[in-house]
DNA sequence: ATCATTTCGTGAAATATTTCTTAAATACAT
DNA sequence: ATGTATTTAAGAAATATTTCACGAAATGAT
């Protein structure tokens, strides 16, 4: 190609601009004029010269907000969206990034690494963050993708470029799920004030008003094992028995497994338990029913998302829904056949 | 300071080089002549500059080795050194790399971030590598701190700026632990082909030769989970009742729960059992008794190493070990009283 | 309204980095 | 030994990036 002596000074030239400017459209800086950095580009392609490829800074952050660790699902998401940078030659960085979830987007700090002269070429929001974060980045013209399920706060996923779990309806799968195996009262355990457990309750209510079946929720305000662990200690004392507890993740249902194996109950001989994101069902006992997302699939697409957003800036807004995956284990006793003996033994 | 008006040129001219040789010191580059590098170092010295401080390329890379993802300690260690790294204004790059083990040095591919005209100003290797890894990076001068525990083959950690968890010593802690609940026989399961599964295991037969007893391990080849299931079973079939097992790790202990609770052995009343590294030692069920490695002061400190050896690469290799924490939970029982009588018999 | 202050985007100049070339050193074949 | 590739490291030159200063526009104070 003739590309070898195409310079940005020649792109300068015939664009009308410094090289300066030139270099600042080439790396993604923000601070140049549309109208100048459209000027830069229709110059570049008169040229035939493929800015990016003359670009140093290949990488893009990826920024794990308000977590203190990687969990099993987050470390998928990392890997799947390492493996695919890597692959085309872009870098991957890790940022833990710990905010204020309530603080208005122009109060947001911003980590270092996305806001300097010469920052990152684009940003993978995963964890949780809130939506100040996507209008900050926004506002600041950074190129960036966004895991949908934990954003907390008001926003518009068709606005963005973003990657969902469809837990929604794999919840409704798992409350099918139960009520297919004759389970009548699902007692349904999640804090509604996180998205991510609001929404997978949005599923089991649906799911459970399709069957004719009263959505029965737990009023708990925790999260995860400590949340699994009161919600199903409050239904004990209050004298409920339900035949089956749907937790809204894994690490809630092993706080429901702790409540009931602490007070006798059996699993699944007294009360089925189904979980949500398949990470630690299999070491449960009994081996947890759960809904798998697929996460390292997430990954990749939100490396695919952010490098389309970098090299295309202008297109529109993409969004994919990833589906889940119902894995039945031991956790669930078909009720349905209780007075035939048969399907008891088989259990 | 007066730094902001000594440039690399005036660097060149004191030492006697071009500008771009300042530049490659000032960012790592290992294609310089040692004696070249030093004068540089020197002439940078004596005009007050810190080369540091003008180099563009502050990012190092943690590189995981042969994992298919980050478990939970993994994830603690990445995070330890982001927070480190972030601190002192350094980017933490991950890059996942899987490699055959047994490749001598020379015939190593290394991932093309770390070879590379640009590449990261250092390395920290976590996860599984081979002694080839090590040798292949200091071969090539590219500055690095590594986790001690997991490297497999031939080599010397005080050739090295190394992490390790004192896992012989924590090891014995669990054991002489067991013994002190009145346990006598007690059998490890880990396969020690693998280097962590073979310290355990010398931690085990410290404690045991010392305090007169038989070690017993099991051979069987497998990894974690799978490993504790089938070597339990083997233990259950050859009719052997230990008083306790020992796993390598929290995984095989997982493993082992699963073949216990599936035979109908009760824990710990009929078998205490103990695991290593704690990292799902609460969502088992009893909770597990483990040994807590500081996964974050791991991290913490491979960042520190990298970055010293970054900026003073002619100090000798720093070592540390870092000891473990008995984590006494629900899964081991004394039997020192009232059990004494059964375990003898059914020994 | 007027003037000061701040913010922001740009180009020129300063600076850093990379490519390309060259020279020396090493390996290899005759 | 001699000549010919091959490899390596350094400098010169080409190129890219960043700093700095300036002016325009926006904001704030009086």
């Amino acid at each position: 190609m003739s590309n070898k002596k195409v310079t940005l000074q020649d792109v300068a030239r015939t664009a009308n601009v410094s090289a300066a400017t030139v270099s600042r459209v080439a790396n993604g800086n923000s601070k140049v004029e549309p109208d100048i950095q459209m000027r830069v580009l229709a110059a570049a392609r008169q040229l035939g010269i493929d800015l990016m490829s003359s670009r140093k800074n290949r990488s893009i952050a990826f920024v794990l907000g308000n977590r203190d660790m990687l969990n099993e699902f987050q470390s998928q998401v990392l890997m799947g969206a390492e493996s695919y940078c890597t692959k085309r030659g872009w870098d991957l960085q890790f940022i833990s990034f710990v905010s204020d979830l309530g603080v208005p987007a122009q109060n947001l700090q911003l980590p270092e690494a996305l806001t300097r002269q010469n920052r990152t070429g684009g940003v993978i929001l995963s964890g949780t963050h809130s939506a100040s974060m996507l209008s900050a980045l926004s506002q600041k013209r950074i190129p960036f993708s966004v895991m949908g399920n934990n954003i907390v706060g008001n926003w518009r996923p068709e606005h963005y470029d973003c990657v969902t779990t469809d837990d929604v309806h794999g919840a409704s799968e798992v409350t099918n799920y139960l009520i297919s195996q004759g389970h009548r009262t699902i007692h349904f355990i999640g804090d509604q004030r996180f998205p991510w457990y609001a929404r997978c309750a949005a599923g089991y209510r649906l799911a459970m008003i399709d069957a004719g079946m009263e959505p029965r929720f737990s009023d708990i305000h925790s999260e995860d094992r400590e949340l699994g662990y009161l919600a199903t200690k409050s239904l004990l004392i209050n004298g409920q028995r339900p035949t089956a507890i749907f937790a809204g993740n894994d690490q809630a249902a092993a706080g429901v497994y702790e409540a009931l194996q602490e007070s006798g109950v059996r699993i699944p001989d007294d009360v089925s338990v189904a979980g949500f994101n398949d990470t630690i069902g299999t070491v449960l006992h009994p081996a947890l029913t759960t809904a798998r997302e697929f996460s390292k699939e997430q990954g990749r697409h939100l490396a695919e998302f952010v490098l389309r957003r970098i090299q295309e800036p202008d297109q529109p807004p993409q969004q994919v829904v990833i589906p889940t995956e119902l894995i039945r284990r031991d956790s669930v006793r078909s009720i349905a056949a209780s007075s035939r003996i048969t399907s008891f033994q088989k259990d």
